[in-house]
DNA sequence: TTAATATCCGAGTAATTTAATAGGAATTAA
DNA sequence: TTAATTCCTATTAAATTACTCGGATATTAA
């Protein structure tokens, strides 16, 4: 039940992004370096959240990324569930639409546990703007005086 | 975000002792065979409940396993962290107390994020006993006719 | 006492997934 | 044109998962 460097990294990323936006666009080297992530892994991070519709890219030089739309209307779980896939705890062909029915769909009793967690996870992570993120890590930040990741391993 | 079959095949196990609870103890052949798993894969799991105080186990002829508490003191959650250790969705420092401080708590926005996730799951999975599961399990059961899972592959 | 039935325990292993690295093509601004 | 940048695909080492296997130990019943 854990999530992977996908949505760790991409989360970051993505307030990394958020936060570092004026006019201009944002290139990903600069999130990278911040953020101490690789850039080549960041960008196959990154291509998820284009094509799921969260940010998009500006190609050439001076170019860059930018959030493709307003930071008040993309929620953690977009953000998430585009990196990581859908967020249920099990593939079930009755609570996700997965790919095979599930022969004991009828005698099954944990399908009401997985659905309650599913559920509860979802609800969790849609309630959370990636502006309300934005503004405590701006006030973080603006307390800390910091605003690049320290270099050691970080595990969340 | 995915339970493992450790959570699965564990949780499915659980049930199926309880259910199949009078007097004496079920041997884990009986268990495996009903749900279709490797007894011997099984050994493992129950390995972990055991250990978490959640069945005992009888050794010998006739010997076999039952819960150790009533099952309307067992939660969910006590058996999914007993199967795949805790249900947060990274390992954060301050959120369960992981092996190595994290460099950079102080300014870290995402821990917001994955304390509201981790509470949600708990909250979840620890509302729900395993008594509530039994009966649901005997009722579906009675309509059903079946006590025993389909050969094809479970993916919940 | 012996045989049968179980749990208990640890080692090994194939398959899958994760977490990258690497290289180059395409696009655009200066 | 050149430098900066996104875009795209292939490869790979390490870790994890999902098992299998063999045997020791305990208990009951004949």
């Amino acid at each position: 039940m854990k999530l992977t460097t996908r949505g760790r990294y991409g989360l970051r990323a993505v307030i990394d992004l958020a936060v570092h936006t004026d006019d201009e666009a944002v290139a990903l080297s600069q999130i990278a370096e911040r953020q101490g992530i690789s850039m080549n892994y960041l960008e196959q991070l990154i291509a998820k959240l284009k094509k799921s519709g969260i940010v998009h890219g500006i190609r050439g030089a001076q170019g860059g990324y930018v959030l493709a739309m307003p930071a008040d209307e993309i929620s953690v779980g977009d953000i998430l569930r585009a990196l990581e896939g859908d967020l249920s705890p099990v593939d079930c062909y009755e609570l996700n639409n997965s790919d095979t029915p599930c022969s004991s769909s009828d005698i099954c009793v944990t399908k009401y546990v997985w659905k309650r967690i599913s559920d509860s996870i979802n609800d969790a992570v849609d309630g959370i703007m990636l502006s309300d993120l934005v503004a405590e890590s701006k006030k973080v930040q603006a307390e800390a005086g910091i605003t690049q990741v320290n270099q050691s391993k970080q595990t969340c």
